[in-house]
DNA sequence: CCTCTGTTGCGAACAGCGTACCGCAATGGC
DNA sequence: GCCATTGCGGTACGCTGTTCGCAACAGAGG
């Protein structure tokens, strides 16, 4: 450690090894998939240009040759992901598809733990979402002609979709970004809990804690997509347009 | 401006100002308010500590005496904003009062666009967003005493809300990301989606784009929401507890 | 085979972030 | 009027995304 970052000091010509051996081109693909795995296994806060460099061996400047910008690469990181399963096959079924449909979203989310919060603020235009969005309209057209009206319930569809969860993966987000272990978190909020029910100011909530049978988050899932779809098949099912009477 | 910032150079003593002139204590709800202006005016990227401290005229460091990090920060204004209004009045009809707390929250998040994104990781466990919860439990059972039942009937329509708004706000938060004007957005999108259309890979939506009548955001969501609550009538209604019947 | 040129990798630097430490100034009690 | 206590906030650390500009290579032309 003589004295060091001191003088540049010009090095002896031979000393100086041809720095690194040149590292292949990382190419966009490769960058997006090193960062969806760490995205994956780390978090999105674990997600830094630098980070993504360093796992691909280049320098971290590199990137920006593939990629304008970390917004950009999360755009790209997305749509990768929304194309990794192909398209589910169409039975023509409207119901069945749409479920299928659903599910294929759901897994996805579920695959992915950082989508949901990153979804949430994004329209999603790439290549795949469109495909995956044509595909649901394309079963809802079975439903309905109206394209108008199909797309209403697509949306329907999928924004309950991306609701649940949104709200399932929370709780495993929160401790992340906690960096406690599972049992620490649990023991962390069951007093709160414990607390809220205690105060008496929430009793359906404390009912609910303390009655409720957990029937599993899969099956909750199950029940809301089959409200949905009832509903979809009550308002729009028979008639051909008339799905905009009010309440 | 001789030279500024160059030399510290002690001052002369009676030249140094008492510094400030000790600021009174910022107070947690001050901190959360200002925090929650400076995200509905500017966005969350503008939200930082340092913003916070000097919108108050408060130093940066102080703020933590009243908040632990950032993150309970957030927490705190998500909390915060969500008691902003009080709760609706009950009618005792569950579909009305239902469709009350879902417009509500729907309020909500329009009225402060960064709460899509950040409630997407987050569960909501402070105690405005539990009295909120219970409120809709309340009038689930109106529909169901099974609490379980009425709990999952109450998450179904509260995803689809939450669903459906992060989709309304996505467009808004990646123009605003971007920090283009609206009509320079436009333009921006516009050739792409042009693109996408002629590229004849994506028949339905194209079909949507060119050919749907635009009903506002405001009727899709009116119809969405009676989509769903039709489902739940249908699901729910008559019987006790026959709600988990598959498909 | 050499040189010249376009392309690409990336070290270093910059502004800004969240956060920890701790000296110092203002305040309350005597 | 003095001192002990309190708590504000300057400063610093390590991190972030991003830019600039040079170094190193590839391929073409002589």
């Amino acid at each position: 450690m003589t004295d060091p970052g001191k003088e540049p000091a010009p090095v002896l010509v031979w000393s100086k090894d041809r720095r690194t051996p040149r590292r292949q081109a990382p190419s966009v693909e490769q960058i997006v998939h090193t960062a969806i795995r760490i995205a994956d296994a780390e978090g999105l806060s674990a997600l830094s240009m630098r980070r993504v460099a360093a796992d691909l061996g280049s320098g971290t400047a590199s990137l920006y040759r593939y990629v304008a910008s970390r917004d950009d690469l999360l755009d790209l990181m997305i749509d990768t992901v929304q194309g990794e399963a192909g398209p589910p096959p169409l039975s023509g079924d409207w119901r069945a598809d749409l479920s299928e449909v659903a599910r294929h979203v759901r897994a996805t989310m579920l695959r992915h733990p950082w989508l949901g919060s990153e979804l949430a603020g994004r329209p999603a235009l790439g290549a795949n979402s469109l495909r995956r969005y044509d595909v649901a309209l394309t079963t809802a057209t079975a439903l309905t002609p109206d394209i108008t009206l199909a797309a209403n319930v697509v949306d329907t569809v999928l924004a309950y979709v991306f609701g649940t969860v949104a709200r399932e993966l929370a709780d495993e987000q929160a401790r992340r970004r906690s960096g406690l272990t599972e049992d620490q978190w649990r023991d962390s909020v069951a007093p709160y809990i414990r607390d809220v029910i205690a105060s008496g100011a929430y009793p359906q909530f404390a009912r609910l804690v303390l009655d409720a049978e957990d029937t599993g988050p899969d099956q909750r899932f199950d029940f809301g997509l089959a409200c949905v779809l009832d509903g979809v098949a009550a308002r729009v099912g028979g008639t051909g347009s008339a799905g905009l009477a009010h309440s």
